[in-house]
RNA sequence: GGGCGAAUGGCGGAAUUGGUAGACGCGUUGGACUCAAAAUCCAAUAGUAGUAAUACUGUGAGAGUUCGAUUCUCUCUUUGCCCA
């Protein structure tokens, strides 16, 4: 018999779908539509395990739209700007631009050897002029709206590199390149308004059903809405200062109030500029990143001012003030009041400065706590308590119920007394753009001689990046290129900006440019948004959770802002994330990663291969990635399997949401189920080209309309593991089934509504099957019968005392008493009776009978 | 430290509304074919006892609700992710 050869059929069939440009999209009005989208990849150089995971999962779901008639938008791009490129570049002496795109053709066509329902007519490349020239328009125009704007802030300065990191660059507080300590800078840098959306963005997380829910938490905490208020200390001092306000979210402490803490950047630090100590103390608190985690984990030290703040509540209680490197001018206005003992980081810091620390709540219960010996008072030692209680030692205050109590009536009392008000406050920051890099899309604006922002006219964009630059410059290579730099504006001499945009800004709109990938007047038209937007279904990593699909939900909004582009808010109808590829990690003896590759398994010892001696240590499963090693390369997989088998693998041994484990077993298996699969349609074909046709054959009617209601159900629900699952079920009937039954008339009708439910998966083998039986044109996705999905005859369960003893084999619909009669015959149940009382008996309709009987 | 999720054979994992736990695959064992091996095919495969029919135990641990719990509730353990 002859073997499956996937090269050939595979080849085939791409190059029938590319000439006869099956997948290629237009708006058909009558139809109803699916866009389909999985994020697109960054062109590293080849595509990886999570790619084919990604792009199989999207492409299961595509076809399967197809088929069922849907008007199918599934279109691929790249997410083209960004650091390796300018980094590899740099490295190998070459430009970041053909850097990019011989990765884009490299990766192209490994994704096409895939076999991907793409419409590649609509392929983009956010590098492209044609592609950032509208962006540069979106950026003009939310400056216009008043959501763009420049100001000073703190980034990571790397001062070996000369250069700005982004937190994941920042490890261990050093330059992930250059090892150097990392310090705090303020830079002049470009900000989209995202705050202003903090509310709506909130809001719109409800109408998101089909998000996971961890996704919607994720974003919800990100946003962090608190609910405090703000309040007026007054304060004391041979300072003109006279108040200070704070931002707070436990106004109910404020009795426990023990010191005042400023921001570095506080306005009352123009007071200090000239103060040697201070000056030392903001350098020291520079060296501390930006992240919040930086500071939380930091050592917390202040520098003590003139000024006494005065308690609000309580007029006789002043408190120092100080600036303490923990407090940001970001959060709240710069200015926090200190309770140590209900916040830690309070607490450490009024240990270091031995401050006052008191109490003011009370756990409700004492076990667990420390009180005083002699006044039989809680205390607080080592540890802040930020649990439930009620108010102590805190006057009018004291016996509220602590949080639900004391925080709105404290908040009552302060608005009432003019000290204070209610004030909703978000941790969501405003987005910052500028990078200091070359290969990113420019910023269209330009600075005159004084430093004033004028917009580049919408004419004259795009405004193009600069090609041959020097790349080994320290810094932004873009500021070196003083041609490209300045320019003449209307007579008047200008300096471009030479900051570039974040590629996060490049990966928020992609998705409106794919419905109208050619249109030249804008990034997109009205029509095809409104044909094609929202996206249906959203597909990739759980890693994007936050930033890019935030930034997505924030762009549609900008865009729509004033002068409503669109019917929708949000760009993602449903989401869905897949988990990661993993394998196995190895090490050899001193440690190096070791590849797959360069290890062997003998008699379930690993070894380096071709060394018996060399014994090779194990690690853990993790996801694959280059610098562990523990990668497998898809093109060596797919030119050895065929992209069905791999298809097939990637899907079957885990749900697509959870982390799945790469098996060269597992891998080899389904390559084997595919011949096995072209064995068992050797033989359905012949039965069904060259054997006379008897009669017809209910059972096998039965079978696959139940495994059309099967596969249809899980392609619903994302249970892709189990579909292949089914397909092996359907196998192994089809292989007994075959065998068994000669000639029979329903067979060919039977097999085909099979392979148009295996196609989604194995799109390849299944054309090459159905166009052998000729019955690939016009396909459509299979309906099943529901009637016929209840059978006559069913398994009946009978219990005794809640236990299993037996199970019969009844027809449909049987009525107790008829059980009853059945059972009665039963030896099995006779013996577990055993002349016994029944005290209860518990009848489920076509499920079981449960026998209850008397001790 | 906080938030969210997870825990089922040797392994990956199935299991509408609470109703036959372990589908399907991998691995393992035995057998067929072969001079032999690979490939392929057939059979067995949660544990314990038994030749077997069958019985008992069993979904991280402990409790609870229920005629009945992998599924619902509470407590705990371990673990993953996110935030700090």
């Amino acid at each position: 018999m002859e073997r499956y050869n996937f090269k050939e059929v595979e080849e085939k069939w791409q190059k029938i779908w590319d000439k006869n440009q099956i997948f290629k999209t237009k708006i058909e009005k009558n139809k109803s539509k699916f866009y389909c989208l999985e994020m697109f990849p960054y062109p590293s150089g080849k595509i990886h395990m999570g790619h084919v995971r990604n792009y199989t999962i999207g492409d299961v779901l595509s076809r399967y739209k197809i088929l069922q008639g849907f008007n199918v938008l599934h279109p691929m791009g790249w997410d083209a700007f960004g650091m390796p490129a300018e980094n590899a570049a740099r490295d190998n002496k070459l430009d970041p631009k053909d850097w990019t795109n011989s990765n884009i053709q490299t990766m192209k066509n490994q994704l096409k050897s895939l076999g991907l329902s793409i419409d590649w007519d609509r392929e983009l490349s956010t590098c492209n002029e044609d592609y950032y020239k509208h962006q540069q328009t979106f950026f003009l125009e939310l400056l216009e709206k008043g959501l763009v704007y420049r100001k000073e802030n703190y980034v990571n300065w790397d001062p070996i590199d000369q250069t700005v990191l982004a937190n994941e660059q920042v490890i261990d507080g050093r330059g992930w390149r250059s090892g150097a300590i990392v310090e705090r800078k303020k830079l002049n840098q470009w900000f989209f308004s995202i705050s202003k959306f903090s509310q709506d963005l909130l809001d719109g997380l409800n109408k998101l059903k089909t998000w996971p829910n961890k996704v919607k938490t994720m974003q919800k905490n990100w946003i962090g809405k608190s609910f405090g208020c703000e309040i007026d200390f007054k304060v004391e001092g041979d300072l003109p200062v006279k108040k200070i306000k704070c931002f707070t979210t436990r106004p109910d402490t404020l009795f426990g109030f023990s010191f005042l803490a400023l921001s570095v950047d506080h306005e009352v630090s123009q007071f200090y500029d000239k103060n040697e100590d201070f000056i030392k103390f903001k350098n020291e608190c520079s060296k501390t990143g930006t992240t919040e985690e930086a500071i939380a984990v930091g050592e917390k030290i202040g520098f003590k001012t003139n000024l006494t703040a005065i308690n609000p509540l309580n007029p006789n209680q002043k408190v120092p003030v100080f600036f303490a490197n923990f407090v940001l001018m970001d959060y709240g206005f710069g200015a926090v009041f200190g309770c140590p003992a209900h916040d830690q980081r309070d607490l450490d810091f009024a240990r270091k400065y031995d401050l006052k620390v008191t109490p003011v709540v009370e756990p409700l219960d004492t076990s667990g706590h420390e009180y005083d010996n002699n006044t039989k008072q809680f205390v607080i030692k080592n540890e802040a308590y930020t649990g439930p209680g009620k108010i102590f030692n805190s006057g009018f205050l004291n016996g509220l119920k602590v949080p639900e109590e004391s925080i709105i009536k404290t908040i009552e009392y302060l608005e009432k007394n003019k000290i204070g008000k209610k004030q909703i406050n978000y941790r969501l920051k405003d987005w910052g753009v500028s990078r200091q890099r070359y290969w990113g899309c420019p910023i269209p604006v330009a600075y005159d001689s004084e430093g004033n922002v004028t917009p580049i006219p919408k004419k004259d964009l795009p405004v193009k990046l600069p090609e041959k630059v020097n790349l080994n410059s320290k810094g932004n290579p873009l500021d070196s290129q003083d041609d490209w730099k300045n320019i003449i504006i209307d007579g008047k001499k200008y300096t471009r900006e030479t900051d570039t945009l974040d590629t996060f800004v490049c990966s928020s709109w992609y998705y409106l440019r794919f419905c109208s990938p050619k249109e030249e007047k804008y990034g997109f038209n009205k029509e095809d948004i409104d044909y094609w937007m929202p996206v249906d279904q959203y597909i990739g990593g759980v890693e994007h959770a936050i930033l890019h699909l935030l930034y997505s939900r924030f762009f549609v909004r900008a865009l729509d802002f004033e002068n409503k582009n669109f019917n929708i808010t949000e760009p993602f109808k449903s989401l869905f994330t897949q988990g990661m590829v993993c394998h196995e990690t190895y090490k050899d003896q001193n440690d190096n990663w070791l590849s797959p590759d360069d290890v062997e398994k003998i008699d379930n010892q690993f070894f380096q291969k071709g060394s018996k001696n060399k014994i090779v240590k194990v690690g853990p499963s993790e996801s694959m990635s280059k610098s562990k090693k523990n990668v497998i390369d898809p093109e060596y997989i797919i030119k050895n399997y065929g992209a069905d088998a791999v298809r097939l693998f990637i899907l079957s041994d885990s749900p697509p949401e959870k982390d799945v484990q790469w098996s060269d077993q597992g891998m080899a298996s389904s390559y084997k189920f595919i011949q096995k699969l072209w064995i068992l349609h050797t033989e359905v074909k012949n039965k069904i080209l060259y054997q006379k046709e008897s009669k017809k054959d209910e059972n096998l009617d039965s079978f696959v309309n139940e495994m059309i209601s099967k596969i249809t159900g899980n392609l619903e629900k994302f249970n892709y593991n189990v579909i292949i699952a089914n397909m092996y079920e359907t196998y192994n009937f089809f292989i007994k089934y075959i065998k068994d039954n000669k000639n029979i008339i329903n067979l060919k009708e039977n097999y085909k509504k099979i392979l148009i439910c295996f196609s989604p998966v194995v799109p390849h083998f299944a054309s090459e099957c159905l166009s052998e039986i000729k019955e690939d044109q016009n396909l459509i996705w299979p309906k099943f019968d529901l009637k016929l999905l209840e059978k006559e005859e069913i398994n009946f369960v009978i219990q005794i005392n809640g236990k299993k003893r037996t199970v019969l084999k009844v027809r449909k619909n049987i009525i107790k008493s008829e059980v009853l009669e059945i059972i009665k015959k039963d030896n099995i149940i006779n013996k577990h009776l055993d002349g016994r009382e029944i005290n209860k008996v518990i009848f489920v309709q076509n499920r079981l009978m449960n026998i209850l009987l008397n001790e």
